[in-house]
DNA sequence: ACACAAAGGTATCTATTGGATACTGATAGC
DNA sequence: GCTATCAGTATCCAATAGATACCTTTGTGT
């Protein structure tokens, strides 16, 4: 078990690095993230990617995201405005922990699903049986 | 840039993958795996240790866990019950990008709280300033 | 001159989720 | 019987996510 090494603290709920691990573990931020790893996007062009966020939420992330100091927003002063999405030093060095992230992901895809449908399977056969 | 790596279905509202990363991004789940990495714990004993998460919350990750063929609830035939649950092999298998997540986390989380106070100033000049 | 379009958002309202608190059910010990 | 322990449910309220409509500025078409 080399997983000892982990500080206590992340059990304590004022630990700062369970706060990060929010905002990380949000629903869209580590996808914009990934997203912006191939260099400044705009907004619009994210809501297209990201299609099925609302622009409150993703502007929320934004928001968010750029609060931390993982990105940055430049404002074109243009018409129609330009407002482009860029990751700073460390957005981009969370790029890494997050690919080995979304790796793992790929490769267990599979046996997810399936853990997923035996489970619910299970699920059905017990409310069948039960009302007696 | 090697993060053009990344398949465009993490762009498909319907890919697995997404799935999982909501799973994994999820607020208590990645930290109930995280402590599970030193071995089989209880429910009270998870309560505990997770110690601002109500039992309801707790329940529908463990669930949520359980689901996925992360962790395996086994229950104690005894009273007062004891119900164990334990990482699966393929939860095992997540502690190890976890970790690099939690390593990244805690080694950048001064500069993130820095930028956090930076951006907040920034907006009380911006309130202070503006009503003129 | 006037309407419309484009970009980057807000504003408003509703649906879903998270969280606090109280309670249940089985039994062992007092 | 009365109470305590454990692993949860049940209920209710607050916070968050999401759908939809709208706003602002200016360029362009007519």
């Amino acid at each position: 078990m080399d997983t000892k090494d982990f500080p206590a603290n992340i059990l304590d709920p004022n630990c700062p690095s369970r706060v990060i691990f929010q905002r990380i573990g949000d629903k869209w931020a580590s996808l914009v993230i990934q997203v912006l790893g191939d260099g400044p996007v705009r907004f619009s062009e994210l809501r297209k990617m990201v299609s099925v966020v609302t622009p409150k939420v993703l502007t929320q992330t934004l928001r968010a995201l750029e609060r931390d100091g993982l990105i940055t927003r430049t404002v074109h002063a243009q018409v129609p405005p330009r407002v482009d999405y860029e990751l700073t030093a460390m957005g981009e060095s969370l790029l890494h922990p997050l690919s080995m992230l979304r790796q793992w992901a790929e490769n267990h895809v599979p046996t997810i699903l399936e853990a997923r449908d035996a489970y619910d399977d299970a699920q059905d056969d017990a409310l069948l049986g039960s009302p007696s």
